[in-house]
DNA sequence: ACACAACATGGAATGGCGTTCCATAATCAT
DNA sequence: ATGATTATGGAACGCCATTCCATGTTGTGT
């Protein structure tokens, strides 16, 4: 029915050679990240990586079984970087400030992490920020029964807005990004909408002027406080 | 090339007469809801919608432009409708809990609005969020001053644990809900992992045996108890 | 040295997706 | 009644992740 046969007659074999740069797991992880800081997330195909590694797609399987996969294991990758570079702080307050704000620039580095976050539950990237997160809690005094749910609180933070930052980041790519803001905040202050929602109206130029990553700290602080006030005030 | 005429000589123009129910935004998007919620984020093709509403995908770009704008748009309705559920109470605190809670038991019903507010930053179902979180809190007594970054706080919290919610329910498909975390907890126990992540081998338990509502609810009260110790406090 | 099993390679093929195109039909304005 | 405008929906397009497989390479046992 397609014309099967008469169409590709002999396709031909091309020649081909083992590469002398072995691929490998690695290799690929590290050719995944180089695409996806350079050219973001819609940027990583099979076919853009296998160009970046000068192989086939199909030699890729070899190492990784699917593309889930080599984002895990590039957002973990990263993860344990960023981990492994904050330096120790005999305070314990201090200590988890520099984790959480560890992470936030993580996510301002590579924002397509925080993509791939919210994407697998649990996966190993998660545990080991889980992990940073209750050691510094622990070192902080939390009592045990609290810390499961004090660390769940602040990594769930911590990925709600690695996910906004990510969508804000593929968004805003050309824009800058208060140009971005500015623009959502001036539709906040529309007739139509701000008749409806005074608050968001109120805060407006609050949205399309504030800072970041202190935003991100007062909201670890206030995190942090609660842990606090809850543990010492004798339950929740 | 590609045999390009001769394979398809006419291709029988069918007879097509307008449908007598209007395609309409609001039909399409009603349709969607249905599809997500009874198949999964991933069930969600033109295909299949314009199966479900009896045309072809061609017809749905008169009225949405494009996939993610139905998505954003039954996100948007579904926050509305929740929100509108929420009983008034006059006690602020168990206002705000009452507003928080019903994220989460619309996450909890419909996974996939999870992964729809994590991907576009700041869109309509947000707003609706954030100003009813900001609503609260300005009956909390909050004040001006610490409102944004509080609402902001508390949404993204919500935002991670939605996220967390969409992709472990994506995951766990088949699977109950508890052997899956119970496989994830097995893991952290693993002696290989457990060396090198002791808090999280302590947590492991927790973790397969814990109540998602509550941890969340107890979140919830972390985060106000941070802001009010820190607004009753005298500041960040 | 040599044969042979096992594995790595990478180009082609597959099936499915979102989106666009466009001949046709229904409707509206005149 | 007629022409302009819009809605329709099936086909086609280009891209994607993934699979297939003929071909090469490597390592092992003898």
């Amino acid at each position: 029915m397609l014309c099967q046969d008469r169409c590709m007659p002999s396709p031909t074999p091309a020649r081909r050679s083992r590469r002398t740069d072995a691929l490998s797991a690695d290799a690929i992880i590290e050719a995944a990240i180089t695409v996806l800081d350079a050219e973001g997330e819609e940027a990583l195909t099979f076919r853009a990586l296998s160009t970046a590694l000068e192989t086939g797609p199909g030699a890729i399987y070899n190492h990784l079984a699917n593309k889930q996969e080599i984002l895990a294991a590039a957002a973990h990758r990263l993860v344990v970087h960023a981990l492994a570079d904050v330096p120790s702080d005999p305070d314990a307050e201090n200590g988890i400030r520099a984790v959480m704000l560890a992470f936030f620039d993580l996510f301002g580095a590579h924002p397509w992490v925080g993509t791939q976050l919210s994407r697998e539950p649990w996966q190993a990237a998660l545990l080991e920020m889980f992990e940073a997160i209750g050691t510094h809690l622990e070192a902080l005094g939390v009592e045990e029964r609290y810390q499961f749910t004090a660390a769940s609180s602040l990594l769930n933070f911590v990925l709600g807005v690695a996910g906004q930052h990510a969508s804000a980041t593929r968004l805003a790519r050309d824009l800058d990004r208060s140009a971005f803001l500015r623009d959502i905040a001036d539709g906040w202050k529309d007739e139509a909408t701000a008749a409806s929602h005074p608050f968001s109206r109120r805060m407006a130029d609050q949205l399309a002027e504030h800072d970041d990553r202190q935003q991100y700290s007062d909201g670890v602080d206030f995190i942090l406080a609660g842990i606090a006030a809850v543990t010492a005030g004798g339950g929740l």
